[in-house]
DNA sequence: CCACAACACTGAAGCGCGTTAGTAGAGCGC
DNA sequence: GCGCTCTACTAACGCGCTTCAGTGTTGTGG
């Protein structure tokens, strides 16, 4: 059994099981009564009798009865679902997560979860999603164009996180990409940097911002220059590949400003393996604090995005939207600020 | 704005957009034929004439009409989705997901994320996918007992998958615990290692079965008075917590066989902050080969298990358990082995 | 010219539920 | 005894779809 057909071994036979879930009805005539107030007395509303109640709500609890979504976004017209699409790799993500569902419970909403994959691109999933009748769609670094959001955001309530989109028509979440780079940049020049790079995230969520802030910056400190963006992705790979870039030229600079956290993580990566010192000889700055970037001798000094802010206002926006019906589109800018921690210090001596 | 209330500003007014989706019945009054030939149509079944089958088309098109899979599950008694439990922040799981969805996809099923996180436990999560009518629960890295599984596998056919339950009536599709935690200890006392401590994973997936696999490799090499189980988790967290207790005491390990990859992160995160050197003085072996491993110095050894062919089990099975009702209960035993990176090494010289 | 099949299509029932309108009976005041 | 209100409950419709059992029309062979 090395590494050819796995072995399958018979363990026993399963029950003949029945395999019939239980109806409103089992439970009905099961407590001799109707549909009807089976149903009332499991939505908790008025209009039985206290005897009766407990005597439906035993039954359907011994019958081990679980209403049918599908039945009762049918009948209600509406499936009190979140669409949530993510990209399965992005631990950023992962975070905004564990504070969606949270927040949606406390709302009263069901969240459905779609992922992007290599070979499951956004529309698929939000396709996926839009065929279960979520009512909102909050998308996770989306990088969808605008005319594909404007056709989502017609369709139903849609909350665009990590990115911002100019004067679309849809609501959006996301932190002060501008701010968050400023600051870095700043922390960087203080120390004594003037050859930053950038690695840029291409069209994924919040690279534009992100790059733009970027130039700005360095025209603020009149590092024109010194400006260089370096195409990548949001990817450890993008990394790596940045750093055999730099390996390969004659002159490191002194400092990088990665696109995200898994794009330093692979850029130290390469630059360690090709004898390059982080911080002694290249700083190295991400973005996202995803929690990783506390860990291993990493250490990575990073722009903070409060992920649990982002979750919660996210699942907010799409709720009000739905519920109140608000006709204006809504951009929530959150406060982002640079983490120091050990990847970052004082440039190497030029030669 | 500082850190305080995150500014909101307008945007433009959305589309006072009629939000209502098309139904069938849309299509085929515009169409001018019935509900019927449109249903028989859009699902390419054969009776409708070559012209008609075009204009359905092209209306059900142009309308954007999308079917809707509440509706079509409730009439035809099926989903056709599988369920899927994850912890989303285990990478292997994003590893497992991603083979999961092609193989779904090819099979025809749609799949349902529903995450674990922390303050979501799994009878939540398991519960949200039963209430949308799953035909099928695939459970990464289970922590369920075995009454609560039964459970599960009387109403729905349940694939249990990185865990092993001894005579269970439910499939399972899990690696060869047992081999890679031998071939690793075989390994580490063949560089000359002895003193090899284990840092276990307590409940969760396939902990148990490397617990004992670790005993019984070392007791096959008689180093049974070497033998050491450190409560831990599969968290960076735990891992941390272990390097700590063990830069407490007098004496270190030569070598650590850690839970899984994130524990192994954390422990040689603290062990460097503690000024140990691995693998100088202490090696590290992971488990999983979880992305991260090939990644940043830390380029850890550890017992690879493959995710691609686990994820497509695991569908598989639950499928065939589907399609064919088979009443046998299967397990699947995928192969793993030792990917020897840097972390571990020849031991120290004992002082 | 009739029987019969093949083709293109339709009507109606029903999936499991929510909801609206309604009923039957009890209690009460006068 | 009448009208009224409450309480406790039920019948029936419809959500958007699939499916089963047809219907009507045309073509073919005898």
């Amino acid at each position: 059994m090395t590494n050819g057909v796995p072995s399958q071994r018979e363990v026993g036979s399963s029950s003949p099981a029945p395999r019939n879930r239980p109806t409103m009805d089992d439970v009905a005539s099961q407590a001799g009564v109707s549909r009807t107030l089976v149903s009332l007395v499991l939505r908790g509303k008025p209009g039985a009798g206290a005897e009766t109640s407990k005597r439906i709500l035993r039954i359907a609890d011994e019958l081990g009865y679980r209403p049918d979504s599908a039945a009762q976004l049918l009948a209600r017209g509406r499936s009190r679902a979140l669409g949530v699409m993510m990209n399965v790799d992005q631990p950023f993500h992962v975070d905004l997560i564990k504070a969606i569902y949270p927040e949606a419970e406390r709302l009263g909403y069901d969240v459905l979860l779609s992922a992007t994959t290599p070979g499951r691109d956004e529309r698929k999933a939000v396709g996926a999603l839009l065929d279960h009748r979520c009512e909102a769609l909050i998308l996770l670094g989306s990088s969808a164009d605008a005319a594909q959001l404007e056709r989502y955001s017609a369709g139903v309530p849609t909350v665009l996180v990590g990115r911002r989109l100019a004067g679309a028509m849809l609501d959006s979440v996301h932190t002060a990409e501008g701010k968050g780079v400023r600051q870095a940049v700043d922390y960087l020049v203080e120390l004594g940097h003037r050859r930053i790079v950038h690695i840029d995230g291409d069209r994924e969520s919040g690279s534009v911002d992100r790059r733009r802030a970027y130039r700005t910056a360095m025209r603020r400190h009149k590092l024109d220059e010194f400006i260089r963006v370096i195409p990548g992705h949001h990817t450890e790979d993008a990394g790596i590949d940045a750093g055999q870039l730099l390996l390969g030229e004659d002159d490191l600079p002194t400092a990088v400003l990665a696109g995200n956290d898994r794009c330093a993580f692979g850029l130290i990566h390469s630059l360690s393996r090709g004898g390059v010192d982080v911080p002694g000889q290249v700083s190295v700055v991400g973005y996202d604090d995803s929690h990783l970037s506390h860990l291993s001798q990493l250490d990575l000094t990073t722009v903070r995005q409060d992920a649990d802010r982002i979750g919660t206002y996210a699942v907010r926006s799409a709720v009000e939207r739905l519920e109140q019906g608000g006709l204006d589109s809504r951009e929530v800018v959150l406060d982002s600020k640079l983490v120091v921690r050990g990847t970052t210090g004082p440039p190497r001596a030029e030669h």
